[in-house]
DNA sequence: TTTGTTTCCGCAAATCTATGCAACAACAGA
DNA sequence: TCTGTTGTTGCATAGATTTGCGGAAACAAA
């Protein structure tokens, strides 16, 4: 198996169902470097288990993310996840163009961050931040 | 009419047709102090023209936010609107417990937007852009 | 291994938003 | 005011994601 042993063991031990196809999913998208669509990750499930609904990819994927196992990037209206790195958090800029993914260390997140929580007592979910805007590339066309 | 006349004018100088659908678009979001579902539209737009698709009104709404007139934000999966005030802009903080929404003035924004145009050449659209996170009181029931 | 409890899944249907296309109607010009 | 051009609309449909529900199966305990 692959690197995400460690979060099917913390999983189960917290009481959870490991059933195959959350590990199917878990699998998918541990073993992908970089994000993976929800149909994607449907289509590589089906491969082992034929019968995994598309509902059970997207609940498995919003408990993923929900436990902080996983990360959602909204690319162009859809949903694409990886696996959450808590040693190499990063954040995403997706250009509205050409839906171009570029990564972000969290520090210069931070300082705004610092900001909203101290005063307004609000704490921005960082981990699912997207930024979008428009790449360097891009608008050099326009 | 209310103080979307200048819009108006704009819009149809620019060569628009000024139908009453995005008349009635425009009049119900400028009437709104805050901002406004994109089915909520729907149901106020067809008071007064019983008629108007739904698709209309999303066709709409995508429109007048490509043109700077409206801004979108994303409440809890769903597509809400106001009028853009650039003369007081200011951006978004939604709870995802609560979808409670607090405004933030861009200089929060700035200096973050500044070093991603510097350091990447990535225009963020500061615009359009929501804040995710969990707010004061949500916090506190936890 | 068997049983029981409770979570999870497959299925179907609903929700929200976007889009292709033919008919319609704004606006400009006659 | 009438007419023509072309941008817009309504309708139907598609796509992405979510949700309700009854049956299935994971895991614990016997």
């Amino acid at each position: 198996m692959s690197g995400h042993d460690s979060a099917v063991s913390r999983l189960r031990a917290q009481g959870y169902r490991m059933t195959p196809q959350r590990l199917s999913v878990l699998d998918i998208v541990a073993r992908r470097t970089g994000h993976v669509g929800a149909d994607e990750v449907w289509n590589l499930a089906r491969e082992e288990h034929p019968y995994v609904d598309l509902a059970t990819i997207y609940r498995t994927l919003q408990w993923l993310k929900g436990l902080g196992v996983v990360t959602e990037v909204i690319i162009g209206n859809k949903l694409h996840f990886e696996m959450s790195d808590h040693h190499n958090p990063h954040n995403h800029m997706v250009c509205s163009v050409c839906d171009g993914v570029q990564t972000l260390t969290p520090d210069y997140l931070a300082e705004f961050s610092q900001r909203l929580e101290q005063e307004f007592g609000f704490s921005p979910s960082l981990d699912n931040i997207t930024i979008g805007g428009v790449c360097n590339q891009c608008r050099a066309v326009t």
